[in-house]
DNA sequence: ACACTTATTGAAAATGATTTTCATTAACGA
DNA sequence: TCGTTAATGAAAATCATTTTCAATAAGTGT
C-alpha cells in the first residue's frame, strides 16, 4: 500500500519509475526485518528478473536519501536497511529472527544534559537500539 | 602506562610480546578517538616500520577478543576500534575531531520494560551512543 | 648462551563487497 | 509519436579484508 507512496516520493522528486525501482521498492517497504543489498537483489530479482544488483545499491542510495529507509547496525554487520519510522523512533531487534519493531517515548533529555554538564560536550543527536527476542522466538 | 596492562593480558593469554604487536597496542591503547585498521597502520608504522597490515587487522582481532578494545560504529563507518571502557559504559563522540568520551550511569529499565510490555520481546541489550561536539570543537 | 618448538610475521594472492564505466534502453514531457 | 536524457545491466575497476605460505623469532627448557 504504502509502496505507491513510495514511488510517488520518487516521482515528486524526479526520479523514472522503472520496474527496477518498482521491485526493489515492494520488496524493501515489506520487510519486517533489515535486508542487505544482495538479499534485496535476490528477492526483487523474482519479481523483475532482469534486475541487476547494482540497480539495488543505486535504488536503496536514493531510497535513504530521501530517507525512506535507514541503515541498521548490527554486531554481525552494518550493510543492511529498514523502512524507516516516522518522526523520533528507535529499532528493536530481534537477536534470533531479525524482526524489527519500532518504538518511542525514550526521554533521554535528563540523562543528556547531566552527561554535557559533566563532560563538557554539547549533544546534539543520540542512538538507541534494543535487542532481545521477538515474540515468537522467545516461545518456540 | 596501561600499555603494560595490555601486553601482559596478551602474554598471559598465551600470546607472544612481539615489537609488532607493542606499536599497534600503544598507538591504540593512547589514542582519544576511534581508530580504523589503515589508522593503526599509518601511525603504527613510525614506531616499527616494517609492521605489515595484515598483523594490524590480526591484533585488533585478538584485543577486541580480549574486551581492552570495541567496535565504534557513527554514520561514516563502522570499522573503527578505541580501547573499551571498564563496566558498563556508552560512548559520546564529537561528530567534529571525533574525540571520544565514556560516560555511565544511564537508567533505560523503565524504558525497556515498557517497551517490553508493549512489545512483547524479552529486551535483553541496549546500544546507546550520544553525537555532539567537544568542548574544543565547541568554541574554536 | 644455545637449541628447539611453534606462534607470528609480512608479502602476495585470493576473496568479497561496492563503485565506476559505458553502450544500450526506455521513461516521460513536449 | 518523438527527442532528450535518466536509468539500466554487464563488465571492469577499485577497495577492504582474509587466506596462504615460507621465513623468522618468542618463549621455554637445557
Ligand atoms: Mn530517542
Ligand atoms: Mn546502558
Ligand atoms: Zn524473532
Ligand atoms: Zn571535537
Amino acid at each position: 500500500m504504502s509502496t505507491e507512496l513510495w514511488l510517488a516520493q520518487l516521482h515528486e522528486n524526479g526520479y523514472r519509475l522503472t520496474d527496477a525501482r518498482r521491485a526493489v521498492v515492494e520488496i524493501v517497504e515489506r520487510s519486517a526485518r533489515a535486508l542487505t543489498p544482495v538479499e534485496v537483489y535476490d528477492m526483487a530479482r523474482r519479481k523483475y528478473r532482469a534486475l541487476g544488483l547494482v540497480t539495488v545499491y543505486r535504488t536503496l542510495e536514493k531510497l535513504e536519501e530521501l530517507h525512506l529507509i535507514q541503515r541498521v547496525h548490527q554486531p554481525m554487520g552494518c550493510q543492511a536497511f529498514i523502512s524507516a519510522g516516522e518522526g523520533h523512533q528507535h529499532l528493536l531487534l530481534c537477536q534470533n529472527c531479525g524482526q524489527v519493531a519500532f518504538f518511542e517515548g525514550d526521554d533521554l533529555d535528563v540523562l543528556t544534559k547531566s552527561i554535557a554538564k559533566k563532560t563538557g560536550y554539547q549533544i546534539s543527536e543520540h542512538w538507541l537500539q534494543l535487542f532481545g527476542l521477538c515474540v515468537n522466538c522467545r516461545t518456540n
